[in-house]
DNA sequence: GTCAATGCAAATCGTTTGCATGAAC
DNA sequence: GTTCATGCAAACGATTTGCATTGAC
């Protein structure tokens, strides 16, 4: 697995310019949310992280603290989608919102320039500053309507 | 706390179509939730269950299973916002979506209209048949920015 | 050496389940 | 009388916390 290395630089940034530590585990949950290509669980990390790092004895607590720690300082983001609880994803790519299949559970993604511009504008009118959002489409997809 | 005759009668029937009874406490949190004009958990719906019936010796676990029954005959809805939780809400206002500050909590419901079409615009176009939704904007109200 | 971060286990929170009892039909 | 729903307590899964130890600085 290779290494994102501007993220990580960013990362170090961060932490240095808090006074706190840097730590080889943050730096692994880091680089695990950024070559994930889905929306992970607490749980789902932690077992990424015992497969691609099996040396680094780490514990489920850590990742809890990794990813809010991480989600805190703005490098990966959380929803809750149904039932399933929280899960993460990396900031590194743009914004998205997302369409789930409640059937089997896909996510798809996708993006619409006239949503996010009505948003603010509806933001502006109730006199919110607004500062994220999430937006999911719940339905069946192609394959299981 | 009147009660709503029409949606009570609604419970009725469809209890009574599916061949399952007809129980006060269902009754009962049902008539809490066409009462209240906020988002409520389920411990929430058990606090104002105990409060406004006191005498109704109703347990926790009895409110989950009413809710969620509730959910699925489609009287309520859940979504789930941030940390919080699930939250439910009736259904017996129109459709709307929610602005939330994230510093004091307050949430105000809000419709679109283009929203709305965009949405089945954008599930179509991804062959979704799309069966709900949801959508948060997060921010900071009026007071708190 | 100091202070923050870690690992582990125990604690906690919200929610669900098993089971004997009670209520609806 | 049969079957479903309830209340209670125990079980559960996900997340958090306390604390002694380790590691970054």
């Amino acid at each position: 697995m290779k290494d994102n290395s501007e993220v990580i630089a960013e990362l170090k940034k961060i932490v240095k310019q808090k006074g706190l530590k840097y730590t080889e585990q943050r730096e692994i949950v880091l680089n695990i949310m950024l070559h994930a290509n889905a929306h992970l669980t607490a749980e789902e990390v932690y077992n990424l992280v015992k497969e691609n790092y099996p040396e680094s004895n780490i514990g489920i607590a850590t990742v809890y603290r990794a990813l809010s720690f991480l989600e805190e300082v703005d490098l990966i983001s959380s929803i809750a989608f149904g039932a399933d609880g929280k899960k993460y994803e990396s900031n590194d790519k743009s914004h998205h919102d997302h369409l789930i299949c409640t059937k089997c559970g896909k996510i798809v993604e996708f993006f619409d320039k006239d949503i996010e511009d009505r948003q603010d504008r509806i933001a502006h009118e109730n006199d919110f500053e607004i500062t994220g959002h999430s937006m999911q489409l719940y339905g069946l997809c192609s394959s299981c309507k």
